[in-house]
DNA sequence: GTCTATACGCGGATAGAC
DNA sequence: GTCTATCCGCGTATAGAC
Protein backbone atom coordinates (compact mmCIF):
# COMPACT_ATOMS: atom_id res chain seq x y z
CA UNK A 1 0.00 0.00 0.00
CA UNK A 2 1.27 3.36 -0.76
CA UNK A 3 2.72 5.36 2.17
CA UNK A 4 -0.05 7.47 3.86
CA UNK A 5 -0.17 10.30 2.10
CA UNK A 6 -1.64 13.46 4.41
CA UNK A 7 -1.60 16.14 0.98
CA UNK A 8 -4.33 13.30 -1.12
CA UNK A 9 -5.87 12.47 2.35
CA UNK A 10 -6.51 16.27 3.04
CA UNK A 11 -7.44 16.63 -0.24
CA UNK A 12 -10.34 14.10 0.01
CA UNK A 13 -11.62 15.72 3.09
CA UNK A 14 -11.75 19.23 2.19
CA UNK A 15 -13.14 17.98 -1.53
CA UNK A 16 -16.08 16.44 0.67
CA UNK A 17 -16.34 19.35 3.34
CA UNK A 18 -15.95 22.70 0.67
CA UNK A 19 -18.72 20.79 -2.07
CA UNK A 20 -21.42 19.81 0.46
CA UNK A 21 -20.80 23.44 2.72
CA UNK A 22 -19.17 26.13 0.74
CA UNK A 23 -15.78 27.54 1.10
CA UNK A 24 -16.98 29.79 3.91
CA UNK A 25 -18.48 27.78 6.30
CA UNK A 26 -16.22 25.08 6.43
CA UNK A 27 -12.78 26.51 8.75
CA UNK A 28 -8.98 25.11 8.27
CA UNK A 29 -10.05 23.45 11.84
CA UNK A 30 -12.79 21.52 10.46
CA UNK A 31 -10.87 19.86 8.07
CA UNK A 32 -7.37 19.53 10.39
CA UNK A 33 -10.42 17.99 12.83
CA UNK A 34 -11.69 15.34 10.17
CA UNK A 35 -8.89 14.78 8.78
CA UNK A 36 -7.36 13.58 12.49
CA UNK A 37 -4.58 16.69 12.50
CA UNK A 38 -4.04 19.93 13.27
CA UNK A 39 -5.09 23.28 11.63
CA UNK A 40 -0.81 24.02 11.72
CA UNK A 41 -0.46 20.33 9.92
CA UNK A 42 -2.64 22.24 6.87
CA UNK A 43 -0.46 25.54 6.82
CA UNK A 44 2.64 23.15 6.56
CA UNK A 45 1.24 21.35 3.44
CA UNK A 46 -0.73 24.35 1.92
CA UNK A 47 0.48 28.10 2.32
CA UNK A 48 -3.12 29.31 2.94
CA UNK A 49 -7.31 28.24 2.26
CA UNK A 50 -6.91 29.54 -1.15
CA UNK A 51 -4.10 27.59 -1.69
CA UNK A 52 -6.23 24.79 -0.24
CA UNK A 53 -9.18 25.17 -2.10
CA UNK A 54 -7.52 25.74 -5.69
CA UNK A 55 -5.80 22.37 -5.28
CA UNK A 56 -9.74 20.84 -4.14
CA UNK A 57 -10.59 22.11 -7.31
CA UNK A 58 -7.68 21.00 -9.70
CA UNK A 59 -7.67 17.83 -8.17
CA UNK A 60 -11.12 16.84 -8.32
CA UNK A 61 -12.08 18.74 -11.21
CA UNK A 62 -9.12 16.68 -13.30
CA UNK A 63 -9.42 13.89 -11.49
CA UNK A 64 -13.37 13.09 -12.39
CA UNK A 65 -12.89 14.45 -16.17
CA UNK A 66 -10.15 12.02 -16.91
CA UNK A 67 -12.31 9.37 -18.02
CA UNK A 68 -13.81 11.30 -20.60
CA UNK A 69 -11.83 10.25 -23.55
CA UNK A 70 -11.69 7.17 -22.42
CA UNK A 71 -15.39 6.70 -21.80
CA UNK A 72 -16.19 8.36 -25.42
CA UNK A 73 -13.58 6.20 -27.30
CA UNK A 74 -14.82 2.86 -26.21
CA UNK A 75 -18.03 3.57 -26.45
CA UNK A 76 -20.24 0.12 -27.13
CA UNK A 77 -20.51 0.70 -31.61
CA UNK A 78 -24.16 0.49 -32.07
CA UNK A 79 -24.66 3.84 -29.06
CA UNK A 80 -23.64 7.75 -30.64
CA UNK A 81 -21.32 9.38 -28.95
CA UNK A 82 -23.61 12.20 -28.07
CA UNK A 83 -25.27 9.53 -26.07
CA UNK A 84 -22.36 8.01 -24.05
CA UNK A 85 -21.64 11.54 -23.19
CA UNK A 86 -24.62 12.39 -21.46
CA UNK A 87 -25.06 9.34 -19.85
CA UNK A 88 -21.45 9.94 -18.30
CA UNK A 89 -22.79 13.50 -17.40
CA UNK A 90 -25.63 12.77 -16.23
CA UNK A 91 -23.88 9.99 -14.32
CA UNK A 92 -21.18 12.06 -12.93
CA UNK A 93 -23.44 14.89 -11.59
CA UNK A 94 -26.12 12.91 -10.18
CA UNK A 95 -23.42 9.96 -8.65
CA UNK A 96 -20.96 12.30 -7.52
CA UNK A 97 -22.31 15.03 -5.38
CA UNK A 98 -18.46 16.25 -4.36
CA UNK A 99 -17.75 16.80 -8.52
CA UNK A 100 -21.38 18.44 -9.09
CA UNK A 101 -21.87 20.80 -6.06
CA UNK A 102 -18.06 22.36 -6.45
CA UNK A 103 -18.41 22.52 -10.09
CA UNK A 104 -21.59 24.62 -9.72
CA UNK A 105 -19.73 26.54 -6.92
CA UNK A 106 -17.29 27.47 -9.33
CA UNK A 107 -19.61 28.74 -11.75
CA UNK A 108 -21.47 30.81 -9.36
CA UNK A 109 -18.94 32.18 -7.30
CA UNK A 110 -15.05 31.84 -9.20
CA UNK A 111 -13.93 34.60 -9.83
CA UNK A 112 -12.50 35.95 -13.27
CA UNK A 113 -8.78 34.73 -12.48
CA UNK A 114 -9.59 31.36 -10.59
CA UNK A 115 -12.08 30.64 -13.74
CA UNK A 116 -9.26 31.09 -16.02
CA UNK A 117 -7.09 29.07 -13.91
CA UNK A 118 -9.01 26.10 -13.70
CA UNK A 119 -10.29 26.36 -17.26
CA UNK A 120 -6.56 26.17 -18.42
CA UNK A 121 -5.29 23.25 -15.85
CA UNK A 122 -8.72 21.25 -16.81
CA UNK A 123 -12.06 22.43 -18.52
CA UNK A 124 -10.37 23.02 -21.85
CA UNK A 125 -9.87 19.82 -22.56
CA UNK A 126 -13.08 18.11 -21.99
CA UNK A 127 -15.11 20.78 -23.42
CA UNK A 128 -12.79 20.71 -26.60
CA UNK A 129 -13.86 16.97 -26.89
CA UNK A 130 -17.54 18.04 -26.31
CA UNK A 131 -17.48 20.50 -28.64
CA UNK A 132 -16.34 17.81 -31.23
CA UNK A 133 -18.63 15.24 -30.75
CA UNK A 134 -21.76 17.47 -31.05
CA UNK A 135 -19.92 19.02 -34.44
CA UNK A 136 -19.81 15.50 -36.13
CA UNK A 137 -23.66 15.88 -35.89
CA UNK A 138 -25.28 19.18 -38.37
CA UNK A 139 -25.72 21.52 -35.64
CA UNK A 140 -28.53 24.01 -36.13
CA UNK A 141 -25.83 26.55 -35.13
CA UNK A 142 -22.38 27.16 -34.34
CA UNK A 143 -21.04 23.57 -32.63
CA UNK A 144 -19.37 25.77 -29.67
CA UNK A 145 -22.53 27.41 -28.89
CA UNK A 146 -24.56 24.29 -29.39
CA UNK A 147 -22.08 22.06 -26.90
CA UNK A 148 -23.13 25.11 -24.31
CA UNK A 149 -26.55 24.38 -24.90
CA UNK A 150 -26.11 20.19 -24.03
CA UNK A 151 -23.99 20.72 -21.05
CA UNK A 152 -26.05 24.03 -20.09
CA UNK A 153 -29.32 21.19 -20.49
CA UNK A 154 -28.17 19.33 -18.20
CA UNK A 155 -26.47 20.85 -15.35
CA UNK A 156 -30.29 22.81 -15.62
CA UNK A 157 -32.05 19.55 -14.94
CA UNK A 158 -29.32 18.47 -12.21
CA UNK A 159 -29.62 21.71 -10.91
CA UNK A 160 -33.54 21.65 -10.78
CA UNK A 161 -33.75 18.28 -9.08
CA UNK A 162 -33.70 19.64 -5.91
CA UNK A 163 -36.69 21.97 -6.18
CA UNK A 164 -38.57 20.06 -8.70
CA UNK A 165 -40.13 18.01 -5.73
CA UNK A 166 -42.21 21.22 -4.24
CA UNK A 167 -43.11 22.00 -7.18
CA UNK A 168 -46.58 21.96 -9.06
CA UNK A 169 -46.53 18.87 -11.30
CA UNK A 170 -43.07 18.00 -10.30
CA UNK A 171 -42.78 14.16 -9.87
CA UNK A 172 -39.82 12.50 -8.21
CA UNK A 173 -38.82 10.59 -10.87
CA UNK A 174 -38.40 13.67 -13.16
CA UNK A 175 -35.32 14.59 -10.65
CA UNK A 176 -33.81 11.29 -11.18
CA UNK A 177 -30.66 10.28 -13.35
CA UNK A 178 -32.40 7.59 -15.59
CA UNK A 179 -35.09 10.29 -16.54
CA UNK A 180 -33.04 13.05 -17.22
CA UNK A 181 -30.81 11.16 -19.41
CA UNK A 182 -33.71 9.78 -21.60
CA UNK A 183 -35.75 13.22 -21.65
CA UNK A 184 -32.50 15.45 -22.84
CA UNK A 185 -31.13 13.10 -25.60
CA UNK A 186 -34.84 13.18 -26.57
CA UNK A 187 -34.83 16.38 -27.17
CA UNK A 188 -31.39 16.65 -28.59
CA UNK A 189 -32.37 14.46 -31.23
CA UNK A 190 -35.15 15.93 -32.07
CA UNK A 191 -33.07 19.20 -32.78
CA UNK A 192 -30.25 17.25 -34.67
CA UNK A 193 -32.96 15.71 -36.61
CA UNK A 194 -34.97 18.98 -37.54
CA UNK A 195 -32.20 20.66 -38.90
CA UNK A 196 -32.12 21.81 -42.81
CA UNK A 197 -28.87 19.71 -42.52
CA UNK A 198 -30.74 16.18 -42.06
CA UNK A 199 -29.61 14.49 -45.09
CA UNK A 200 -26.14 15.31 -44.17
CA UNK A 201 -26.34 14.20 -40.41
CA UNK A 202 -25.34 10.91 -39.20
CA UNK B 1 -42.46 60.43 -1.11
CA UNK B 2 -43.07 57.67 1.67
CA UNK B 3 -41.34 57.21 4.76
CA UNK B 4 -37.90 56.06 5.29
CA UNK B 5 -38.64 52.43 5.83
CA UNK B 6 -35.88 51.19 6.73
CA UNK B 7 -37.08 47.29 6.13
CA UNK B 8 -37.12 48.14 2.58
CA UNK B 9 -33.75 49.39 2.67
CA UNK B 10 -32.16 46.84 5.04
CA UNK B 11 -33.57 44.22 1.94
CA UNK B 12 -32.22 46.16 -0.85
CA UNK B 13 -29.14 46.35 0.73
CA UNK B 14 -28.89 42.68 2.18
CA UNK B 15 -29.58 41.62 -1.32
CA UNK B 16 -27.11 42.99 -3.10
CA UNK B 17 -24.55 42.16 -0.51
CA UNK B 18 -25.86 38.53 -0.26
CA UNK B 19 -26.25 37.96 -4.06
CA UNK B 20 -22.44 39.10 -5.17
CA UNK B 21 -20.52 37.64 -2.45
CA UNK B 22 -22.75 34.80 -0.41
CA UNK B 23 -24.40 34.60 3.05
CA UNK B 24 -21.72 33.95 4.64
CA UNK B 25 -18.93 36.13 3.48
CA UNK B 26 -21.38 39.36 4.49
CA UNK B 27 -21.86 40.01 8.13
CA UNK B 28 -24.56 41.98 9.86
CA UNK B 29 -22.12 44.26 10.44
CA UNK B 30 -21.38 44.69 6.55
CA UNK B 31 -24.92 45.54 5.83
CA UNK B 32 -25.23 47.65 8.88
CA UNK B 33 -22.64 49.96 7.79
CA UNK B 34 -23.77 49.91 4.24
CA UNK B 35 -26.92 50.66 5.09
CA UNK B 36 -25.91 53.91 7.75
CA UNK B 37 -26.95 51.91 10.99
CA UNK B 38 -25.81 49.32 13.27
CA UNK B 39 -25.43 46.03 13.96
CA UNK B 40 -27.67 46.44 16.78
CA UNK B 41 -30.61 48.04 14.67
CA UNK B 42 -30.80 44.88 12.32
CA UNK B 43 -31.35 42.68 14.92
CA UNK B 44 -34.56 45.38 16.05
CA UNK B 45 -36.05 44.13 12.64
CA UNK B 46 -34.74 40.69 11.83
CA UNK B 47 -34.81 37.81 14.41
CA UNK B 48 -31.06 36.92 13.45
CA UNK B 49 -29.33 35.92 10.21
CA UNK B 50 -31.58 33.65 8.88
CA UNK B 51 -34.61 35.36 9.17
CA UNK B 52 -32.94 38.60 7.52
CA UNK B 53 -31.49 35.82 4.40
CA UNK B 54 -35.31 34.20 4.27
CA UNK B 55 -37.02 37.81 3.99
CA UNK B 56 -34.37 39.30 1.35
CA UNK B 57 -35.01 35.97 -0.64
CA UNK B 58 -38.76 36.05 -0.66
CA UNK B 59 -38.77 40.11 -1.65
CA UNK B 60 -36.35 39.72 -3.75
CA UNK B 61 -37.94 36.73 -5.92
CA UNK B 62 -41.36 37.89 -5.19
CA UNK B 63 -40.97 41.35 -6.76
CA UNK B 64 -39.06 40.01 -9.52
CA UNK B 65 -41.21 37.31 -10.71
CA UNK B 66 -44.53 39.27 -10.27
CA UNK B 67 -44.30 40.88 -13.47
CA UNK B 68 -44.57 37.71 -15.70
CA UNK B 69 -48.16 37.24 -15.39
CA UNK B 70 -48.31 40.18 -16.87
CA UNK B 71 -45.89 40.21 -19.39
CA UNK B 72 -47.06 36.65 -20.59
CA UNK B 73 -50.82 38.23 -21.31
CA UNK B 74 -49.09 41.50 -22.82
CA UNK B 75 -47.34 40.54 -25.46
CA UNK B 76 -47.52 41.69 -29.16
CA UNK B 77 -49.94 39.30 -30.96
CA UNK B 78 -47.39 37.94 -33.82
CA UNK B 79 -45.28 36.66 -31.36
CA UNK B 80 -45.50 33.68 -29.18
CA UNK B 81 -45.68 33.00 -25.65
CA UNK B 82 -42.88 30.49 -25.38
CA UNK B 83 -40.76 33.58 -27.38
CA UNK B 84 -42.30 36.02 -24.82
CA UNK B 85 -41.24 33.80 -21.94
CA UNK B 86 -37.71 33.51 -23.07
CA UNK B 87 -36.64 36.94 -23.68
CA UNK B 88 -38.07 37.74 -20.54
CA UNK B 89 -36.18 35.11 -18.70
CA UNK B 90 -33.00 35.56 -20.35
CA UNK B 91 -33.36 39.49 -20.06
CA UNK B 92 -34.17 38.80 -16.34
CA UNK B 93 -30.85 36.78 -15.25
CA UNK B 94 -28.47 38.84 -17.63
CA UNK B 95 -29.47 42.09 -16.61
CA UNK B 96 -30.66 41.31 -12.58
CA UNK B 97 -27.59 40.05 -11.09
CA UNK B 98 -28.97 40.09 -7.73
CA UNK B 99 -32.06 38.09 -8.72
CA UNK B 100 -29.74 35.49 -10.89
CA UNK B 101 -27.56 35.27 -8.06
CA UNK B 102 -29.91 34.86 -5.37
CA UNK B 103 -31.48 32.48 -7.47
CA UNK B 104 -28.72 30.04 -8.18
CA UNK B 105 -27.13 29.96 -4.43
CA UNK B 106 -30.14 28.17 -3.45
CA UNK B 107 -30.55 26.33 -5.77
CA UNK B 108 -27.17 25.07 -4.82
CA UNK B 109 -27.46 25.27 -0.84
CA UNK B 110 -30.90 25.94 0.02
CA UNK B 111 -31.67 23.29 2.39
CA UNK B 112 -34.81 21.09 1.58
CA UNK B 113 -37.21 23.65 3.89
CA UNK B 114 -35.90 26.62 2.60
CA UNK B 115 -36.57 25.18 -0.64
CA UNK B 116 -39.81 24.26 0.02
CA UNK B 117 -40.76 27.70 1.74
CA UNK B 118 -39.44 29.03 -1.57
CA UNK B 119 -41.68 26.96 -3.90
CA UNK B 120 -44.55 27.73 -1.65
CA UNK B 121 -44.49 30.99 -1.66
CA UNK B 122 -43.32 32.65 -4.68
CA UNK B 123 -41.68 29.72 -7.29
CA UNK B 124 -45.26 28.12 -7.65
CA UNK B 125 -46.88 30.77 -9.39
CA UNK B 126 -44.20 31.02 -11.67
CA UNK B 127 -43.69 27.30 -12.80
CA UNK B 128 -47.19 26.75 -13.14
CA UNK B 129 -47.49 29.53 -16.05
CA UNK B 130 -44.24 28.13 -17.45
CA UNK B 131 -45.80 24.91 -17.37
CA UNK B 132 -48.86 25.97 -18.95
CA UNK B 133 -47.41 28.07 -21.92
CA UNK B 134 -45.45 25.15 -22.92
CA UNK B 135 -48.13 22.76 -22.61
CA UNK B 136 -49.64 24.87 -25.22
CA UNK B 137 -47.39 23.11 -27.95
CA UNK B 138 -46.85 19.64 -28.61
CA UNK B 139 -44.45 18.95 -26.36
CA UNK B 140 -42.27 15.45 -26.96
CA UNK B 141 -42.90 14.37 -23.58
CA UNK B 142 -44.46 15.58 -20.12
CA UNK B 143 -44.90 19.27 -20.23
CA UNK B 144 -43.59 19.91 -16.68
CA UNK B 145 -40.69 18.00 -17.77
CA UNK B 146 -40.15 20.18 -20.28
CA UNK B 147 -41.19 23.11 -18.53
CA UNK B 148 -37.68 21.81 -16.42
CA UNK B 149 -35.45 21.91 -19.49
CA UNK B 150 -36.84 25.57 -20.79
CA UNK B 151 -35.92 27.03 -17.46
CA UNK B 152 -32.54 24.58 -17.20
CA UNK B 153 -31.54 25.34 -20.78
CA UNK B 154 -31.75 29.19 -20.35
CA UNK B 155 -29.78 28.72 -16.67
CA UNK B 156 -27.06 26.61 -18.16
CA UNK B 157 -26.33 28.96 -20.51
CA UNK B 158 -26.46 31.68 -18.05
CA UNK B 159 -24.40 30.17 -15.72
CA UNK B 160 -21.49 29.11 -18.22
CA UNK B 161 -21.43 32.39 -19.43
CA UNK B 162 -18.70 33.64 -17.21
CA UNK B 163 -16.48 30.87 -18.01
CA UNK B 164 -16.92 30.52 -21.71
CA UNK B 165 -14.95 32.92 -22.60
CA UNK B 166 -11.51 31.29 -21.36
CA UNK B 167 -13.10 27.98 -22.98
CA UNK B 168 -11.76 26.79 -26.64
CA UNK B 169 -13.97 28.41 -28.91
CA UNK B 170 -16.21 30.35 -26.30
CA UNK B 171 -16.39 34.18 -28.35
CA UNK B 172 -17.94 36.81 -26.11
CA UNK B 173 -21.13 37.00 -27.83
CA UNK B 174 -21.73 33.48 -27.26
CA UNK B 175 -22.56 34.92 -23.73
CA UNK B 176 -24.64 37.56 -24.48
CA UNK B 177 -28.27 38.05 -23.79
CA UNK B 178 -29.47 38.41 -27.37
CA UNK B 179 -27.63 35.58 -28.57
CA UNK B 180 -28.59 33.22 -25.97
CA UNK B 181 -32.00 34.43 -26.58
CA UNK B 182 -32.14 33.70 -29.95
CA UNK B 183 -30.63 30.66 -29.84
CA UNK B 184 -32.24 28.70 -27.12
CA UNK B 185 -35.37 29.64 -28.91
CA UNK B 186 -34.07 28.33 -32.66
CA UNK B 187 -33.33 24.97 -30.41
CA UNK B 188 -36.74 24.89 -28.75
CA UNK B 189 -38.42 25.44 -32.11
CA UNK B 190 -37.12 23.04 -33.73
CA UNK B 191 -37.97 20.48 -30.91
CA UNK B 192 -41.56 21.50 -30.89
CA UNK B 193 -41.83 20.89 -34.95
CA UNK B 194 -39.94 17.85 -34.64
CA UNK B 195 -42.86 16.03 -33.09
CA UNK B 196 -45.34 13.42 -34.08
CA UNK B 197 -47.51 15.60 -32.83
CA UNK B 198 -47.10 18.26 -35.05
CA UNK B 199 -49.96 18.42 -37.19
CA UNK B 200 -51.63 19.50 -34.37
CA UNK B 201 -49.27 22.32 -32.55
CA UNK B 202 -49.85 25.64 -33.67
C1' DG C 1 5.94 16.35 9.30
C1' DT C 2 3.35 17.13 13.07
C1' DC C 3 2.55 19.07 17.28
C1' DT C 4 1.28 22.88 21.32
C1' DA C 5 0.45 27.37 22.20
C1' DT C 6 -1.03 31.58 21.01
C1' DA C 7 -2.00 36.15 18.63
C1' DC C 8 -5.62 38.82 17.25
C1' DG C 9 -9.46 40.37 14.60
C1' DC C 10 -14.13 39.37 13.20
C1' DG C 11 -18.41 36.92 13.71
C1' DG C 12 -23.39 36.75 15.70
C1' DA C 13 -25.96 38.31 19.21
C1' DT C 14 -27.80 40.89 23.51
C1' DA C 15 -28.45 44.57 27.40
C1' DG C 16 -29.82 48.71 28.35
C1' DA C 17 -29.60 53.90 27.48
C1' DC C 18 -31.69 57.46 24.70
C1' DG D 1 -36.39 52.83 16.39
C1' DT D 2 -31.79 53.52 16.93
C1' DC D 3 -27.79 53.88 19.51
C1' DT D 4 -23.26 52.48 22.57
C1' DA D 5 -21.06 49.04 24.77
C1' DT D 6 -20.00 44.53 25.36
C1' DC D 7 -19.79 39.25 25.53
C1' DC D 8 -17.61 35.45 23.81
C1' DG D 9 -16.60 31.94 20.55
C1' DC D 10 -14.49 31.04 16.21
C1' DG D 11 -11.74 32.39 12.20
C1' DT D 12 -6.95 32.46 9.84
C1' DA D 13 -2.43 32.29 10.54
C1' DT D 14 2.27 31.91 12.81
C1' DA D 15 6.26 30.69 16.16
C1' DG D 16 8.76 27.39 17.76
C1' DA D 17 9.25 22.73 20.13
C1' DC D 18 9.55 17.80 19.08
Amino acid sequence: MPAPDTQGVILEVASRLFASRGYDAVSMRDVAMEVGGTPANLYYHFKDKEHLIRATLAHVFSQRTAPLEKVLLSGSRPSDPLEIFIEWFVGLLFSDSVFARLLLRELLDGDSARLKYLSETVFERPFALITRVVAGYSTPTDPVLFAVSVIGLVLGHFQLAGILPHLPGGHAEFADPATVSRHTLELLRRILQAGPHERDAH
